[in-house]
DNA sequence: CAGGAGCATACTGTATACAGGATACAAAAG
DNA sequence: CTTTTGTATCCTGTATACAGTATGCTCCTG
């Protein structure tokens, strides 16, 4: 009934993060051997990565042997897939029916800015009590790559260091539950935001570095307050920017 | 016009534990027909009641073909009720090797508990703001429906009409956004906490009312402060408890 | 020409089949 | 007696098969 668990069998498994990096496997000193990613995470992958670039627009009908053919797989881990991206809000199943790209709504939009904002404030009174100093220097080198990536001109590389910044940040809060949490409202705020968004220029980084430095001189009351300030401005931004629209 | 479906028996199938899992399957309104509930759906409930009953004890080896036989569906349903299981932290899932029930540590409980603090306190402050008079009304409902049970000594009744508090208080808030974190970090919490927390006696509903009165004047900052202090003061029974334990 | 019944088709939900890897145990070698 | 190797078995991951319902179109009827 128990199984025994070998810790260092589970090393590259997890590895949510970007799906097109072509390091894929861990084949560092041990020349440990590359694992295949499981069919589902793959197929997680390359649907999600569809839905946010909008080859698959909202309210579009998901059809299992579609996506199956398409990916090269069976319809098997396409369905594990789905479940998954609709666990994540990313996707709408109705029963019988099937399964639908979630549309996004004002209102949902500004809710979910809403949470994030509050969840990153906290994220940063916490980094202000408990970052290590490798963290914080891992966060200054973030802002020094985001300034030279915004001055040349790099706005996928801005967009990702920003991101990264953040996640950075919720990472030093020490809070697990905290961080798994604001990454995933973080990504769906970014799926929302980036039609309208362009990037608010290099305003931003002078904000993250003041927010750095509250959190360096352990000020969890300044980083909290820096915190919200800045995504309120983001907020406000984004909010314009629909009004543009409609 | 629609060819009538005609409802089989087996909707009856997963009446297992909890009986009042929320409006599923029935629809009382207008004659509507009753549908037969996914089995994925039944499974996850099935599986999830006997996680958080103990039954299945952290760190056991779920089976996907013993589970399919004990349910009496085949392993389908049962794997996918074991990947939503894994999206919200119930178990881990390891490639290759299969599922286990998640192992709570205590760091991840006093993070869990430091959420759902944050959560609920913006909740709070939101449903002070937004809150409908006949939500008011419900929660006033809940707190004399809760103060009842608590004299007549039905635990199990109390723990409910808590949970629901807190839940209304979220719903309140407008953001539905924060109602889902708020419950699924909740639910977890509980899991957590159940095993060493005795019911904070009548003084609990005390702390409720203020609350309410608070929301009802329509003052978020009080409400704010009293949730948190509300939700610190439960962080605090649990710690106890736990260091009793060890 | 309009409306409805009936049929064909597509898609989901569920079950079963099959292959490869992991574990455990036993036997053989040192 | 300890360690290694071979093997049997279990379990997961993936594919395929099957049943039943929803949808859409055609044809019939008024």
């Amino acid at each position: 009934m128990y199984t025994v668990y070998i810790p260092s069998m589970k090393v590259q498994f997890f590895e949510t993060g970007s799906s097109h990096m072509s390091t894929r496997g861990l084949k560092t000193a041990a020349g440990q051997i590359q694992r295949p990613v499981p069919l589902r995470e793959a197929a997680y992958e390359a649907i999600l990565d569809l839905i946010t670039t909008r080859t698959l627009s909202p309210g579009l009908h998901l059809v299992e042997t579609e996506l199956a053919e398409q990916l090269g797989v069976s319809r098997q881990p396409v369905r594990e897939a789905i479940q998954r991206l609709s666990n994540e809000g990313w996707v709408e199943l109705r029963p019988g029916y099937g399964a639908f790209v979630h549309t996004p709504t004002e209102t949902e939009a500004d809710q979910l800015l809403a949470v994030r904002s509050l969840l990153e404030t906290e994220s940063a009174r916490l980094a202000a009590e408990n970052a290590t100093p490798e963290q914080i220097d891992h966060l200054r080198e973030l802002i020094d790559s985001g300034r030279s990536e915004t001055t040349s001109g790099n706005t996928e590389a801005v967009v990702r260091v920003n991101s990264e910044f953040h996640r950075s940040i919720t990472v030093a809060s020490g809070n697990k539950v905290l961080t798994e949490l604001a990454a995933q409202v973080d990504r769906r705020v970014r799926w929302y935001y980036t039609p309208v968004a362009r990037i608010r220029g290099s305003a931003s980084w002078d904000e993250h570095e003041q927010l750095l430095d509250a959190v360096e001189a352990r000020d969890p009351g300044r980083a909290g307050t820096l915190m919200s300030e800045h995504t309120e401005r983001t907020r406000l931004t984004y909010n314009e920017h629909a009004q543009e629209e409609g």
